[in-house]
DNA sequence: ACTTGTTGTGTGAACGTTAACAAACGGGCT
DNA sequence: AGCCCGTTTGTTAACGTTCACACAACAAGT
């Protein structure tokens, strides 16, 4: 700061006596070195404002300690909360974390991307690949370098840490037919989508365990606005008595969907039930309040680090893991039992 | 890949039968270089799939072609839209971007922050410091690396990029005004956030300009949550017809707030008419579709990053910049003309 | 007394790039 | 021819760490 250059391992060296090897040896917390000593290059340290040249060390160990994340629309709630999660974690474990994050997912985005976050050389690699082509994309690059994927299917056999979607679409169709509902209504996601995927199978499966008919699915793009769309589609159906119970793939079109149903004067619950997916923080206050199923983000941020970290260390197991994050259901007024007519 | 290590540049030098200064030449885009030798070498380059390393690079340029971001729940629409935005931006020029997000904002996690970014090396700072004392923490660091604020008020001189909040509270106020509203209320943020500031100010300024009354300020904490409880406050105003119309300074808190006033059986825009802030996705879907101001946080984005680098090419400029977005109303069904008694 | 092992420390040599300088080459001038 | 100057290329030395090894000091066992 005072003179030219910022201090570097040398200087510390000199000023504590020590030769630049054993200040080496304190800043990486090894065992042999004399507690006095230590003492000595901690005060020199402290004294010089010295921190060490991460780029020097990073060029010998041929570590970078960066882990890369690759993830898609960030300003939706879901991706946005799964990074906050990743960063914590990783901020937690001492890694740095580079982000890049994709308007479009395709191929050539997502190289792109990879190839960016390859240049810098990153440790591991997380991949935020809610869907099949960006799974797929993702899972091409395996080999070089530690990969972990979050909400990522099956895809590819790689590790994956996820919200057990079947089961979220699983306890928000079985609460509606619990509640007395002949059948269950779905709005799905877009169709590659992984997320969407499971969420659609776990509401078919679940109607098709308890014998009851399978509505026709309506498809929305996580949109607001796709579920406004949805909603007026399903309006004729509602009014009809054909759907009293609509199962929505996230809070977003759901909030759509209450939309377009109070405009057709459809009320909700008592006409139609209402159950969403994500519990964003306006669920609580829609009109009706949402019912909802609820992921832990920040606990799948946390299992992700954990697991590429644990890969990065030992390398990847016999069996590519999959680690499996329960949700949980928010009920609230948007579900009621049906009309009794 | 297929030997051991992968390839440096004096492989790539050997290959292209020149020495690995040419090598360094060529991709650094040194001028004086002859096309044919350019042209091998960079033969050589994509025959071996030749990267350079750098840590290597950044060790003896000394600039690691990092910027590091400190953010604010990310979580939220606003700071998740900004940090995409600088992402998309920081990215198109060429660097990468370290980010860190805090879930508190005092001087003690925002030390930590620094701390962490410093330790890094990044070659500038772009901190979201919404608050009065992020702006004032991330202040004290100017010197050792350039900084640039977005949404940082006026603190301490440093260069801001910031949407113009004064003028968006203006136009949302002035719209109400115009409709015939005798005044408009106002729920505010948070009073230690730069934003809820400025469109407190906006608004008191253009409620003072119209020489209309100024009512009492309720504050919220950008929760949909804390909106519920304005709401609820407000109520009894709205019922005795004291108030009409009532500026919400953010979209999460109007959502609460709508969900307040529709249990209190008070319609929107009847009644009430109804401004938020942000133009969230989900607000053109509301009962009824809010009327809002937009911010153009890509915008934001690009033109702070612009600024940083600039700041980083050519040092510091005499004054420090302030470099204002201007915001757009967005006019929906939530605002409408008193009901005439 | 002599090995043997453990603990603490220092000495060089990497790591892969860019910067500084030097040198070879050629063309246009006196 | 001899000289100068611009272009193109090569050589050597940083940059600041960690790693591999050597070595000193000392304790404990034979």
């Amino acid at each position: 700061m005072t003179d030219g250059r910022s201090p570097v391992m040398a200087d510390v060296a000199r000023i504590a006596g020590v030769s630049h090897q054993t200040v080496s040896r304190v800043l990486n917390h090894h065992p042999n070195v004399k507690a006095t000593t230590r003492d000595r290059v901690l005060a020199a340290i402290e004294e010089l404002g010295y921190r060490r040249n991460l780029s020097a060390r990073a060029l010998v160990t041929r570590r970078t300690n960066t882990l890369g994340v690759v993830a898609f629309d960030t300003t939706l709630y879901g991706p946005a909360s799964t990074l906050f999660g990743l960063e914590q974690a990783a901020r937690d474990a001492g890694y740095f974390i580079s982000i890049v994050s994709l308007k479009t997912i395709n191929r050539k985005t997502v190289g792109e991307a990879l190839d960016y976050l390859a240049a810098q050389a990153v440790d591991g690699l997380i991949a935020i690949a809610p869907q099949v082509e960006a799974a797929a994309a993702v899972s091409a690059l395996r080999g070089t370098v530690p990969v972990v994927a979050v909400e990522g299917g099956e895809a590819g056999g790689m590790p994956v840490v996820a919200v057990d979607q079947l089961r979220g679409a699983e306890l928000a169709t079985r609460h509606l037919l619990d509640l007395g509902h002949r059948t269950v209504w779905h709005v799905a996601g877009p169709v590659d989508w992984l997320e969407a995927e499971g969420r659609r199978r776990g509401w078919r499966n679940t109607l098709e365990a308890a014998g009851v008919e399978v509505p026709p699915v309506v498809e929305g793009d996580w949109s607001p606005r796709s579920g406004y769309e949805a909603g007026r589609r399903i309006a004729d159906d509602a009014r009809a008595g054909r759907a009293t119970a609509v199962f929505v793939s996230n809070d977003q079109m759901a909030l759509g969907l209450l939309r377009a149903l109070h405009e057709a004067r459809i009320r909700v619950p008592q006409d139609v039930s209402i159950a969403g997916f994500d519990d964003i923080p306006e669920a609580e206050f829609l009109t009706p309040p949402l019912t909802t199923v609820r992921q832990d983000f920040a606990e799948v941020g946390r299992k992700s680090i954990a697991l590429l970290l644990d890969l990065i260390e030992s390398g990847p197991g016999p069996e590519a893991e999959r680690i499996v994050v329960p949700p949980t259901l928010v009920t609230r007024a948007s579900t009621a039992g049906p009309a009794t007519t």
